[in-house]
DNA sequence: CGATATTTTGAGTATACACTCCATTTTGGA
DNA sequence: TCCAAAATGGAGTGTATACTCAAAATATCG
């Protein structure tokens, strides 16, 4: 199934106006419609790039999630504030990015399958956690350093998902402070 | 316009039902049909007793967001302890209803009624948390003691997060972890 | 150019949703 | 017991949604 130009380029117009949507008018207001709308197409091209409206909000999400760590090749070197700067400058510098990742997070019924695509992505990511602060204190139990990492990935994320609610709240510094107290 | 016992219990009857489909299939499966299914009540009755389905959703959010919070006559003297200890057992022992609180919370981001109560409750119980932390230690500022209320319960918030995305985490053990490392 | 694969169009379908209407039944005070 | 107010049943309305389909247009390549 070998693919056309114009085929692929309506693909990424329909990811960015995908995209778009979610950090604009959250989960509910992205319509397959408005979709269409905002990319200037037609409902059946979009189905002949997705096959249905959950695969492209997939597409969206994994590439949130993505964005969300630094590059997985520095995991064996990487620090605790490596780590926990990566994830400001994502809520910072990509926010819109970051509002997709915290909205869909959130708002991904239980049992469905971005909620189990997040889950895992979080596993992975305490994991990522665990080992630097394993790193950084070797004589951490590996309970007490995985159970740490919850804590701060917990206040992170906590913390984010008060700046969704409030976009003047200042997460860098209040993200910055969580690290030194639980990290 | 006095009310009828009947219309009384019809309309606790929805609002139970709209509770426990909230904390079963979240905001997204909670439509009034299921609704009115599950209390055993036609559309016609839900609309003599609710203007709206909105109507029905933020009685639920007043009730969930009330629950969050120890007594607030109690305000004056509370300690962060029990400050915790309440938000603790209100994710443990009454979990529809924190399931309720979190899942509102997240999806009233594009909602802008239900967002702002959400961030006014916000606010206030901040407050609580920052007064407990300025009897605990006097010398602290009020700005620092502001700031730490805000991590702490950005974290006891994002980890209640990470309990909805998996309901076997322990939640519990990890908030009084957060809540230990300001003793 | 001609042949074939791919993409686009846009009207059309089925369905689920919030909500309405009003005839009928039930309630509870006088 | 009577009766006006309140509550109920349940069919019905309009609308928005995800999704389909077949014909027409366009791209790719020998």
């Amino acid at each position: 199934m070998a693919r056309y130009q114009t085929g692929i380029r309506t693909e990424a117009a329909i990811v960015d106006a995908t995209r778009a949507l979610l950090a604009d008018v959250g989960v509910e207001g992205t319509t397959v419609k408005a979709i269409c709308d905002r990319a200037d197409v037609q409902a059946g091209s979009f189905y002949n790039v997705f096959s249905s409206k959950e695969q492209v909000l997939i597409q969206v999400a994994r590439e949130a999630i993505q964005a969300v760590g630094p590059d997985p090749s520095f995991a064996a070197t990487e620090t605790l504030d490596e780590l926990v700067g990566a994830y400001i400058s994502f809520v910072v510098d990509e926010s819109p990015l970051a509002r997709v990742y915290l909205q869909m997070a959130a708002s991904s019924t239980t049992d469905s399958l971005v909620s189990r695509r997040y889950l895992r992505h979080h596993v992975q990511r305490a994991g990522r956690f665990t080992d630097a602060m394993l790193r950084a204190d070797p004589h951490l139990t590996a309970e007490d350093a995985a159970v740490g990492a919850e804590v701060l990935l917990g206040a992170l994320d906590g913390l984010a998902f008060r700046w969704l609610l409030d976009d003047v709240f200042e997460f860098a510094k209040h993200a910055r402070i969580a690290a030194e107290r639980y990290g």
